[in-house]
DNA sequence: CGGTATCCACGGGGATACTG
DNA sequence: CAGTATCCCCGTGGATACCG
C-alpha cells in the first residue's frame, strides 16, 4: 500500500500494439499503478518512463471524467494531490485480466504472422 | 452461413468511445460480420453503413497482416474476394464478449460521471 | 509539487474520384 | 466487384518551457 512504485513496472510489457485497448495509451498502467491505494502526481510519473506531465494530466482527466478515478488535493504546502481508484475504475481489472491472458496465449501467433506477412 | 448480413447489424451500439477496444475502429464489427462464415467486400460494406473503400481495406489487411483474417481471390469475372476469420481470429471472441458485458453493466454509471463531471 | 501553455509531428480515418 | 489514388482534417501524444 504505501511501499514506492517499482520504476520497472512496466519494463517486461510487450512494445507492440496489443490488439486489445483499454482506455487510452496511459489508462491501464495508471490505473495498475493505482492497485494497491491512492498515489500522487509525481509518483505516478516513475514508472511510466518519460511521461510528460501534460499527458499524465490528459489521462487522468479524461479518467476523472469518466469516474474511473478520484482526484482530491490537500491544502498543503508544498502541495499535495492523490489519485485514488473508483469502484468503477476497479471493475475494468476483469477486462484487463482478459486482455493480459490473450496477450500471453496468442501475442505469438500473432507475431508469427506478422512475420510471414512480411516475408513475401 | 449463407443468409445476407444485416444491415442495421449495429443499429443499437453506443456510439460512445467505450473504455475497452479492440483493434482498430472497425475489427470487432468486422469480425461480428465474419462469425457464420467467409463474406466478400461488398457484403462487409452493408452493415458498416458508410465506411470507404479505402478504410475497409485498410483494416482488412491489418487483419490479415495480424492472422486474424484469411484473403480467399477467386480468378473470376467479375472477380471475386472472400474474407474469412482464422483460429486466430475468434480466440478474440472471449474478450469481445468481456467487453461488451462491461459495457452492458456499466456504461450507464460511466455516464452518469461524465453528466456529473460536466455539471461543475 | 503539480501542474499549464505552446508548438508540433504523426497516424487514423473520411471524401471523392478513378480503374483492372 | 474490389479495390487504388489523392487529398485533407483532426485528435493523440510528445517536446519544451514556464508558473502558483
Amino acid at each position: 500500500m504505501r511501499q514506492p512504485l517499482d520504476p520497472d513496472l512496466f519494463a517486461r510489457c510487450a512494445t507492440v500494439r496489443t490488439p486489445i485497448q483499454i482506455g487510452d495509451k496511459w489508462t491501464s498502467k495508471i490505473i495498475t499503478c493505482l492497485l494497491d491505494g491512492p498515489r500522487r502526481f509525481t509518483e505516478l510519473q516513475v514508472p511510466l518512463r518519460g511521461i510528460t506531465p501534460k499527458v499524465l494530466t490528459e489521462s487522468l482527466r479524461a479518467m476523472e471524467r469518466d469516474g474511473l478515478v478520484t482526484r482530491t488535493v490537500y491544502d498543503e504546502i508544498p502541495p499535495r494531490v492523490e489519485y485514488e481508484l473508483t469502484a468503477l475504475g476497479r471493475t475494468l481489472l476483469g477486462p484487463m485480466a482478459a486482455c493480459c491472458a490473450w496477450t500471453r496465449e496468442h501475442l505469438p501467433e500473432l507475431l508469427d504472422a506478422r512475420a510471414a506477412y512480411g516475408a513475401r
